[in-house]
RNA sequence: GGGAGCUUAGCUCAGUUGGGAGAGCAACUGCCCUACAAGCAGUGGGUCACAGGUUCGAGCCCUGUAGCUCCCACCA
């Protein structure tokens, strides 16, 4: 083994054997249980970032684990084309070439697309490979692929047969920028500063006029109404009677509908149902007219007068001049208001009434809610099945046409002699009606989220009955942000229950966001994203995996930070050393097998000790718990076995006893080719490269089975007695720090104790790791001679001359902190015991452990006050 | 308006069905002892936001309060 950590020297070497070795293919095994994963695929906007690396970091722990634990384990790879996203970049690319989407046309726009996706596909599968990610490359897909796309086409078709999509008029949420409808999940809202405009609308005839207030006027030219509550005494007599449209000119009729608020503004508001979701529905239970008054692109239409052509706010701006002018305009009142924005190009985005394509959802809605209620789909943690509850009790008809390009067609033809609307899964040549080839299809594409909702089963061959749909399908646990919930958890859980009559995934695993040090989301405009790749450069990438997981909690947010990473990598380096440390000793010796070798008391307190660790990681890792398992093996593996085991072993290990040197090799290699597979998951190259250099160890550690809880290796009493011991060595230790005296400072040490022979069955070891030079039995201090320090311990009392660095003063305050301490032990004890509640209603265990308790602090308190008597 | 989460050591956070408060980093002291100074040994440091309640027992369960964060809805 080379003598320092470096990550470089073996991870892509690594990573290239697994690829080539194929141990990351799933072939159906029916002897074995799968277990399956899809990736969320990344989409091909840009790179990975962090957030992207935990979410793979932690499937990938995962699926390692299932994979050593004998499952046939599944884990799809894939990217997604992200409609909207990708095409906005793809469209500021192009931009810095002077290029638009009208100079390339449909299909140079749509070249250009997949040489686009080649390059970030590559980018983003490269990334995955140096994090580690043991996925299946020979699956990958991408949604556009052509299963993907015949997958997209049956649903699509089935649906529309259904009668569950269908094309209207609607108000959609419009994005100028993109000029594109966008879906309600694809809005997100923010408070802004904004105006509240009175505005003076005179009646016909002129006897009164009503003031209405408005946060757009430029809609205005829109406005076919206005409304008042009819148990508004203020307006409700003039329900009927017709006011006149400023700078317009246009007579509309007074409404009475309970939309309008009495309390709000004027409570007279303005109806244009063009442009706004609650007057469109007041327009149709009233019958009103739809006006639009904006062009796709956000400036102002025919409709608006001297103003057509002018850009939204520019003619805002011009109107309320105007108004002013007019003396139509009462006041101008500051108004914080929430806008909505594009969630991909951040415009405002404008309501308004537009033709699209519609999924309508109660009826999907229904099943998607009670799979989650019946818990064939488990959130983890639970409380965001809340969330989901709200967002499906309340979702409205999905949108998923959009004015883009970039994605899948939608699978709908027009007859241009017949006017005939044909939805088919195959491009038809001929109009069925008709006859004729005069078909053009509908320009619009699809949301992109319509083919991600059926990448659990489109990625294994739906719709065709596939043996890896038989198989593989429910897939077992879905692994993503709590971010999107919305977008494609919910979406998936209702495709799969609607397309393949079962829940996609069993579990679904949130994770929250990544965010900076100063806990910032990590974001470009901000500036302060960190790339993975860049972590994996300096620290490798399991230093970066184990920084991820260390202390995640589901669903919680996570801070990411450099120095979090140098710990890991700080451990990683620990790792490397210790089994460093083993694997040269064992060079040149047969290591024999544990059952070969006798055992001591340090050897049964660590076996004993990973005995309780499997256990605790793997009911962690079952649990979705890689926060905890990961702080378990920390723990077990830094404190236990290097700091105390590794200790422990050496007195054996560089004494001339033979058989005791082969125990605590047969030990060390056991416990560390434990360590090294309960790690693998979590940090798989350090460990593999490891675990090629142990001895009698061959071949990937990856393949290995995973460490299982032994009870015949618990050896209960003998681990416990041996922490007598540590007590003792730790007591020794302290000692020495108290009184100043060097830890590499040999002392003699005087023990009173009962447990003479687990004391000289460990000499060597509390010799060695103590810095003893000698340890004499005494059944008192007079023994021990004068000028030592006392520690009393439940296993005995100790008694250490320390000479001249003995204060006397000090070790009395020092004794009598120590008798403090027990007296409020026993205090503490004794209250318990002699509580008829605790004693009647407490287990018999703790019960138990109280007593033993109390009868240890009471013969603690007992020599120490003999000690302190001795002073 | 509705919902959710958070509040624990100086900082960042764990704390897995209620049973003596933990880690990393930082601080202090002493150590290069043949795996590791990217280290070792030792030490200090917390009214677990606040107020009630349930319980023999509460960081954990319930109610309320305060502060922070997020999500959903959206009043023109």
């Amino acid at each position: 083994m080379e003598k320092t950590y470096d990550p470089k020297r073996f991870e892509d070497r690594l990573y290239k054997e697994w690829e080539e070795t194929g141990c990351f293919k799933a072939v159906r095994d029916d002897k074995k249980v799968p277990f399956t994963i899809v990736m969320p695929p990344p989409n091909i906007t840009g790179q990975l970032h962090m957030g992207h690396a935990m979410d793979e970091t932690l499937q990938d722990t995962i699926i390692r684990f299932k994979r050593m634990q004998g499952y046939c384990t599944l884990w799809l790879p894939g990217t997604d084309h992200a409609s909207i996203a990708t095409e906005v970049k793809i469209v500021e690319d192009m931009k810095k070439e002077g290029l638009t989407k009208a100079d390339l046309g449909r299909e140079g726009f749509l070249k250009r697309a997949w040489a686009w996706k080649d390059k970030y596909e590559n980018r983003i599968c490269s990334q995955l490979k140096k994090l580690g990610s043991s996925c299946d490359w020979s699956r990958l897909t991408f949604t556009m692929d052509e299963k993907c796309s015949k997958a997209v086409r049956e649903v699509f078709v089935n649906l529309y047969n259904s009668h569950l999509i269908y094309r209207g008029s609607r108000i959609i949420n419009w994005c100028p920028c993109c000029k594109t409808a966008l879906s309600d999940a694809e809005v997100e809202y923010a408070e802004e500063e904004g105006n509240f405009w009175h505005i003076k609308y005179f009646s016909e005839d002129g006897d009164f006029a009503l003031e209405v207030a408005t946060t757009r006027p430029e809609t205005m030219f829109g406005d076919t109404a206005v409304a008042v509550n009819p148990a508004d005494k203020r307006y409700n007599r003039l329900i009927g009677k017709k006011v006149i449209l400023p700078a317009v000119g246009r007579a509309i009729p007074i409404v009475g509908d309970e939309h309008a608020d009495m309390e709000f503004g004027t409570g007279v508001v303005k109806i244009t149902p063009a442009h706004d979701p609650n007057d469109f529905e007041v327009g149709l239970r009233h019958n009103l007219p739809v006006i639009r008054v904006m062009n796709d692109d956000g400036t102002m239409n025919e409709n608006a007068g001297k103003y057509a052509g002018m850009d939204r706010y520019e003619c805002r701006k011009l109107l309320v001049k105007d108004l002013k002018e007019s003396g139509h305009l009462i006041k101008t009142v500051p108004h914080a208001h929430n806008v909505g924005h594009c969630y991909r190009c951040r415009s405002t985005v404008e309501p308004i009434v537009s033709k699209q394509w519609f999924v309508k959802m109660e009826e999907l809605a229904r099943p998607a809610i009670n799979a989650v209620m019946d818990k064939k789909v488990t959130f983890v943690p639970e409380r965001f099945a809340k969330t989901y509850y709200n967002w499906m009790e309340n979702v409205k008809d999905w949108c998923i046409s959009r004015q883009l390009w970039w994605g899948h067609r939608i699978p709908v033809w027009y007859c241009g002699d017949c006017g005939k609307e044909i939805c088919a899964k195959n491009d038809p040549e001929v109009c069925p009606e008709c006859g004729s080839a005069n078909l053009t299809q509908d320009e619009d594409v699809l949301d992109t989220w319509f083919s991600s909702a059926l990448w659990p089963f489109s990625t294994l061959g739906y719709p065709d009955d596939t043996s890896d749909l038989e198989y593989f399908y429910p897939t077992d646990v879905l692994v993503t942000g709590y971010d999107i919930i919305f977008f494609w958890v919910a979406r998936m859980i209702f495709s799969g229950l609607r397309h393949m009559r079962k829940v996609p995934f069993r579990d679904v695993l949130m994770h929250g966001l990544v965010r900076d040090e100063k806990g910032r989301k990590m974001s470009k405009s901000l500036g302060n994203g960190v790339d993975p790749l860049d972590v994996i450069e300096k620290y490798g990438a399991d230093s970066l995996r184990f920084s991820l997981l260390q202390g995640v909690a589901p669903g919680n947010d996570t801070r990411y930070s450099d120095a979090k990473v140098e710990a890991c990598s700080n451990f990683m380096n620990k790792i490397w050393n210790a089994s460093r440390f083993v694997i040269t000793n064992a060079e040149g010796r047969k290591v024999k097998a544990l059952s070969e070798v006798k055992l001591c008391g340090a050897d049964k307190w660590i076996i004993s000790r990973l005995q309780s660790v499997i256990r605790d990681v793997t009911l962690n890792l079952n649990k979705f718990e890689l926060g905890i398992a990961c702080q378990t093996l920390y723990d077990f593996t830094w404190s236990d076995f290097c700091d105390w085991y590794i200790e422990l072993s050496k007195p054996a290990l560089y004494g001339a006893d033979e058989d005791k040197k082969d125990a605590a090799l047969a030990v060390l290699t056991f416990v560390l080719d434990g360590i090294l597979k309960l790690l693998h998951p979590f940090i798989p190259f350090i460990t593999d490269e490891i675990y090629r250099s142990l001895p009698g160890a061959s071949g990937t550690i990856m393949l290995k089975d995973y460490p299982r809880y032994n009870s015949r290796l618990t050896f209960k009493k003998d681990a416990q007695a041996f922490e007598g011991v540590m007590e003792i060595i730790k007591a020794v230790r302290a000692a020495k720090t108290e009184v100043g005296c060097p830890p590499s400072k040999k002392v003699s040490l005087f023990i009173s104790t009962e447990a003479k022979r687990l004391v000289s069955a460990n000499r060597d070891s509390i010799m060695k790791l103590a810095g003893v030079k000698e340890i004499e039995f005494v059944s008192c201090q007079s023994e021990a001679g004068e000028k030592v320090v006392a520690k009393v311990l439940a296993v005995g009392t100790l008694y250490i001359p320390m000479g001249d660095l003995v204060d006397t003063e000090k070790e009395r305050e020092r004794l009598e902190g120590e008798l403090e301490k027990a007296v409020a032990e026993i205090r503490r004890a004794d209250g318990k015991l002699s509580n008829q509640g605790f004693m009647s209603k407490a287990p018999k265990k703790l019960v138990d452990e109280e007593r033993a308790k109390l009868e240890k602090y009471i013969t603690m308190r007992e020599k120490i006050l003999e000690q302190l008597k001795n002073l």
